[in-house]
DNA sequence: TGTGTACCTG
DNA sequence: CAGGTACACA
């Protein structure tokens, strides 16, 4: 037994004191932690510090096989029950080595209770540990001077110093798990947030207990028929069985959910995975229904445990979501505190989401939060690897404006395949389940999942795309909800339930922030296309095709950004009419208009310094002729253009751009060439040709659902 | 006066 | 990328 520093600060009392504030919950685990020594005479702020330096004093002992046996205390002034009350539900023993203090051999077979305590009070440590912050013990470290563990402080003290040097999107790592700078509101919240998500894990936890005694009682039902009706009902078998492979077609493995019993019992860690569980549960509970055959008591059986399964299942969720919704109010002004993005005008918003929040790495940071790539029209039909991201996911879709633009077509030779799917999955990188139960935790069952700029950290962190919203995310989220909604509309085809049900909005939330509403407004549309495809069967992406809903954005998104972007290869000063032309999903006002008109003269800008840089540089380097200055796709120039309009490569860049690019360029250098740029105005000139070599942007882009 | 643009700045 | 400003133009 080996318990390291972390480990034996992690330990402690068991779950009552989540329940406490603060102080009162440091000074119980120290009551415990500190061989009955008095800590009244301690500040709150050292504590912290004085219990670290026994914890290393008692990992010296323990490491000298002395382990450290709790008993009652003689703390009257900070005793409070639920120290006293947690005596029989935690030693210092890992319960799940089975590990009990010298002592206690007689009670290897703990109760499950126990182990689940013992399991809870882990986890309340880890969120203890993560409210613990480093300054409090840091300043509770400079209070104490206490010579005899200088030493020891100068650890403390490093080890916080290297916490504190790590960068914010590690600071919500899931092997972290403490923050470093977050003390204050930031860590309280968390705190919160992680006592939410463990009355969740409790909630699955009972699940699964009640899901074993009516397995069990099943299995005494099923042992008394078992030799009346061994050897019948094989065709029925095959019907329910071939239910059961279409039910949990996205569940584990078959040769998984046979080994159910095993895992109820011996694989409490995924508990984080109730969808799975309940799958199998019912799988295996199916199977057993199945083999008693064509009996009416069977079915009647059957039918009880799906309604006991629900019932279960939906009392346990409710119960959750009513805890959530009291806490959400203020979960939901927390987290608008740190909202990324500010309103600012209507119409006008600022570009701050990835550095308002502290829990997001900043956008600088590449690759950061990426949202969905919206749909590929490109003409690459490669599967795009998730770092490519760059744009949030618009499922605004809006039938095609009849309208036409002069369409002298392209000066485009290569073909692109805008008609393509509008969304792509299957780059994105899959929403783990617990992360799915994390953000119902964090925003409740009506938070759509969407909103994933705002995520959580347990969702920000885990990879560049995590803002993607995947499809399996999605069938897991419907699978997860379908218990709730108890649907029973398709017998034995778990997951399979709308999401219409999901209490996701079909209408525009209320949002002060433009462009996250749009966004979030996005994800609700894919909620709900989705549902709708599933409603129709229509369960592949690419039947997103065919879902045309009109929705008009009110503000522009970072799709309608990136969209300008790509029309800037082809028309550098789009008149207005243009712009709502192409831009048929936005609500155009004066602020739409004069942002997207901004965006352009931004990109123009970007676009001409680039040629005055390079033309000058050519120059530097002794060019002399302007019919040495070209411009390709394989030179620097235009790295740097596509980098900037273009990030993701994945467009791919019509010719006429680069002869533009290369007549700008020649523009320069012979104006630079010529000493033309002693005029403060010399730059007119050119701009006054670069205008006219505007051309048609493709009919695609009117298509919103490009976007 | 409203609109579009370039330029500067953060 | 957005805000602010100055300028030109209809």
């Amino acid at each position: 037994m080996n318990l390291s520093l972390p480990d034996q600060s992690m330990r402690s009392p068991g779950e009552a004191c989540l329940k406490e504030d603060k102080s009162e919950l440091l000074v119980s685990c120290c009551h415990r932690n500190m061989f009955e020594e008095p800590l009244t005479a301690y500040p709150n702020s050292s504590i912290i510090s004085h219990l670290l330096r026994k914890t290393i004093h008692n990992k010296r002992a323990v490491n000298g096989n002395m382990f450290y046996l709790p008993t009652p205390t003689t703390l009257s002034g900070l005793e409070d029950q639920s120290v006293m009350g947690s005596k029989d539900s935690m030693d210092y023993s890992d319960p799940l080595e089975h590990h009990p203090p010298h002592g206690t051999s007689g009670e290897m077979e703990r109760p499950l209770s126990d182990h689940l305590q013992a399991k809870r009070a882990r986890v309340e440590n880890i969120i203890r540990g993560m409210a613990g912050s480093p300054n409090s013990r840091l300043q509770g470290d400079e209070d104490m001077g206490d010579p005899e563990s200088e030493q020891e402080r100068k650890e403390i003290l490093k080890e916080n110093k290297r916490k504190q040097k790590l960068p914010q999107h590690q600071e919500n790592s899931p092997n972290n798990g403490r923050p470093t700078s977050m003390a204050g509101s930031v860590s309280s919240v968390s705190t919160s947030k992680n006592q939410e998500c463990h009355k969740l894990k409790q909630q699955l936890q009972s699940m699964q207990k009640l899901l074993q005694q009516l397995q069990e009682k099943f299995f005494q039902v099923y042992n008394q028929n078992d030799s009346e009706n061994s050897r019948t009902e094989d065709g029925d078998g095959d019907i329910v069985h071939a239910e059961q492979s279409n039910s949990l077609t996205q569940t584990k493995g078959a040769s998984e959910t046979t080994q159910f019993p095993c895992a109820i019992n011996g694989r409490e860690g995924c508990e984080n995975r109730p969808d799975w569980m309940a799958g199998g549960q019912k799988e295996k509970a199916m199977t057993d229904v199945n083999c008693l055959g064509n009996k009416e008591d069977g079915r009647n059986l059957r039918e009880t445990l799906k309604y006991e399964l629900s019932r279960a299942v939906n009392e346990s969720i409710d119960t959750v979501f009513q805890k959530l919704s009291s806490t959400q109010l203020n979960q939901s002004s927390q987290l608008s505190s740190c909202h990324p993005c500010t309103p600012d005008r209507a119409g006008s918003v600022k570009r701050t989401r990835m550095s308002c929040s502290p829990l997001e790495p900043s956008e600088t940071e590449e690759p950061t939060i990426k949202p969905p790539r919206p749909f590929q029209y490109y003409k690459s039909s490669t599967p795009q690897s998730p770092e490519q991201q760059t744009e949030a996911l618009s499922l605004v879709v809006r039938k095609s404006p009849n309208s036409q633009l002069n369409s002298n077509s392209q000066t485009v030779k290569q073909p692109y395949t805008l008609h393509q799917p509008p969304f792509q999955f299957g780059y994105t990188t899959p929403m783990h389940d617990s992360q799915i139960l994390e953000h119902l935790l964090k925003y409740g069952p009506h938070g759509n999942f969407g909103g994933l700029t705002c995520l959580p950290p347990s969702l920000d962190r885990a990879s560049p795309d995590s803002g993607d919203l995947p499809w399996e995310s999605i069938s897991m989220r419907s699978k997860v909800m379908s218990s709730h909604l108890g649907q029973h509309s398709r017998p034995g085809t778990l997951g399979s339930v709308s999401v219409d049900g999901l209490c996701l909005p079909h209408v525009k939330m209320e949002c002060r922030d433009l462009q996250s509403m749009a966004e979030r407004s996005s994800y609700i549309s894919l909620s709900i296309s989705f549902a709708r495809a599933q409603d129709q069967g229509c369960y592949s992406p690419n039947s997103f095709c065919s879902l045309n809903f009109e929705h008009i954005q009110e503000g522009l998104t970072p799709n309608h950004l990136k969209k300008a972007k790509l029309m800037f290869f082809y028309t550098r000063y789009p008149s207005s009419n243009v712009l709502k032309t192409y831009f048929p999903d936005v609500k155009f006002n004066r602020c739409i208009t004069s942002q997207l008109i901004k965006w352009f003269s931004n990109f123009r800008e970007f676009y001409y310094i680039q040629m005055e840089k390079f033309a000058r540089q050519a120059i530097v380097d002794g060019m002399n002729e302007v019919k040495g200055l070209s411009v390709t796709r394989d030179c620097e120039l235009f790295r740097a253009l596509n980098m900037h309009y273009n990030k993701a490569n994945d467009f791919q860049v019509p010719e006429r751009f680069l002869e533009v690019s290369e007549i700008t360029l020649q523009e320069f250098f012979t104006a630079i060439l010529l000493a033309k740029d002693s005029d403060p105005s010399w730059k007119k000139a050119i701009y006054k040709v670069i205008c006219k070599l505007d051309s048609d942007v493709p009919e695609e882009f009117k298509s919103s659902t490009c976007l």
